[in-house]
DNA sequence: TATGAATGAGTGTTCATTCAT
DNA sequence: TATGAATGAACACTCATTCAT
């Protein structure tokens, strides 16, 4: 399957907009005009993820959105410029907060290869096979057209990650736990798997289903040795 | 209806730079009616996957096409049924002849790192940085509006592709070339770099140029132990 | 999806000769949201009808509908669904209000033969060299292309028309009016001089008019014998 | 039924070219050229008439023309000069031989009224039901936005017609057989229960069979008085 | 003379954006 | 602030007409 739209995917802070389009517009009617306004603009960003992930950005109709986050079509314009700006936007605002998760990194206890195991755990499960996963391959397809987009996802998330994973195999290095030095000069080579699950899950899951988990086992074999006891 | 793709169709089409927009009607005067038309076809071809590529495929339009073809609008409908098949065919017609060149598969001489090593070479060369790289982006950025196109993909190159590299991998393991016994499970591994390598360039080449090769060569040194001498 | 047809939208696609493309948009400054709308379809129904009369389906432009009506070419997409669903439905807009008037008979005062005079005489004024009659012709000429168009006339009009007509002429014959018996099985001949004086006056009123009125009194002369005192 | 296309229904000079269209272009090799480009010809006209019956003249298509006659798009460029002067001189290549042969009138021999029902039993079997009768409807159709048509089939036909029709009408009156002497004013009256038959079999015949043969015979009963015997 | 590939103006339909309510 | 009717530019696709062969 390609994407089951876990309500997990999603920042508690975009979550909390995220209700029944056909609500009566009185349900709530403790939430100040802000909150409101902040719940609308939730919904709208919620429902254009998903359209802008089924369909690509010039195949999404406003419409849809409108009408999939139970809004009228002007009011997006209330909270967006216009559909690219809309999009732009979107992708900061759903990347943000998975950043300042990862940014927030586990203490790091244990093994390097516990480090990158938890991390690629953590990547499986909410990454992979998501509405997470399909906005990465969103943004490649997207990327080219968008280089406002490319540039900032490129900035906040890959130069990131890169960084970090670079950090980490020369942690692994240093400790021994990874013999190929060059590795570090390319952590592009460590993540490859992991995105390439991703986009494999978009793409291909129905013709040959790929056991993600298992593949990102092997790599880390490959690249720290067969573990002794797992 | 669609007319029957001359071999002639090919050729430009295959040429990574190949394109003349404003070439003169008067180019080759001397050709037949038969031989004009399987010209006009393959400037179509062309242009049209230069636009696809360009801004995928909601957002290109067939007038540009057209006026990048150097045709009317008119005569692209004399070629292909609708945008959509259109779109469909152009992909088999640009992936089938470098299917036909990968599956003469080069003579298994020498170790299998060798092998790879060509085989990665030839990619390097003409995959990576190429409009046929922005060919691959451009199948996983439509590929799920176009199931069609991922299952020709999946079953023409991906499939085939796969099946290769496992083949590969197991005769490396055998002749004790490959310690990693699970990669032969997961061949992904061994083409995620390449694959990764294709998307960097397509979307952060201009961030962070990535030096594909080395990429490639560091990865093979993590699956075959560094080499002696390079 | 279409509007739910106001009835508003009807009165001023009966009157034959109301349409005023150019109105100002400074007509009806004081009406509602749904006043202005029902005002609009309304103004396309008429439009369209003259289009459509004029034209034919196939020759007629929505632009120029659109034109003529005052608003532009997307609104007409507001009420109706395309192109053919609006020629269906406007045959059905303007024939609905016809037949229910004539449905709401006068009183059956009077001999068999004034009943019919006085149907023929608003027959001629309601429809012979007006819209109305313009619009059977339209119907002779779309219905072969337009089934739904055909079954609703027939449904509505012909079979209903042929019923009452043989209903009067039974009891014209039961009252000793007409002598022939055998034209309760054919109503048609009854009604033929009637409908061939429609199709005459927009065919040929101007290579011959036709005094459609003393026809049609001599027919019924044919029928009820000649009257002693006109 | 509406339409059967008797070949019968097609005066001869035009049956003679209307072959098979997959014939092979050797098939009559004893033709002289002018013969071939009559045939051609005649082969369009047929194929014309049966393609604008079918769909009117503005949603007929020039390619299902010279595809039905068997010729090249071009070919008709040959012939005609452009489509509306095509549909023009075809309806007076239709029309002309069928006025000639009525006015090669049968010998007036009998009562009127056995002259007005050889009338009626011949256009029974050569108008009403078949390719001919829905030209009269492509007439009607067609008429108000092809005025040189409707000029052409007034005088050739409807002129003339209503011109018979009124001397047999007087010849009748002279003679006793029919009563009503205003008939003669309005030959219509005469005509109007076959053209409406026409009519009815192009949109009705499905909704409601007309018998036209007894209908007819009604008619005349009504005109001339029962008949004693028949 | 006959062909049919090529043309490009024209048309139905869509959809991002605006704005009166 | 929110609405959704209205707009009109834009686009895919058609088809009468032309013309090189």
């Amino acid at each position: 399957m390609t994407r089951k739209p876990t309500k997990a995917a999603l920042p508690s802070a975009i979550r909390a907009g995220a209700k029944d389009p056909a609500r009566s517009k009185e349900e709530a009617p403790a939430s100040s005009r802000a909150t409101r306004a902040a719940e609308r603009r939730a919904a709208i960003v919620e429902a254009a993820m998903d359209e802008f992930i089924a369909r690509g950005f010039a195949a999404t109709r406003l419409d849809d959105i409108a009408k999939r986050a139970g809004v009228a079509k002007g009011t997006i314009y209330l909270h967006f410029k216009d559909k690219e700006s809309m999009f732009e936007e979107l992708v900061r605002i759903v990347i943000v907060p998975v950043v300042a998760r990862l940014t927030a990194l586990p203490p790091p206890a244990g093994s390097v290869r516990d480090l990158i195991e938890a991390f690629a755990s953590s990547f499986l499960k909410e990454v992979i096979g998501t509405r997470r996963g399909d906005l990465v391959r969103l943004i490649v397809a997207e990327g080219p057209r968008f280089p406002s987009v490319a540039d900032f996802y490129y900035r906040e998330v890959v130069s990131r990650g890169i960084a970090a994973m670079r950090a980490l195999i020369e942690l692994g290095i240093a400790r021994g736990e990874i013999r190929e030095k060059d590795l570090a000069r390319y952590p592009q080579i460590l993540v490859a798997p992991a995105m390439i699950a991703v986009i494999w899950q978009s793409l291909f899951a129905r013709h040959a289903p790929l056991d993600a988990q298992e593949m990102l086992r092997v790599h880390l074999d490959l690249i720290f040795g067969e573990r002794r006891t797992t």
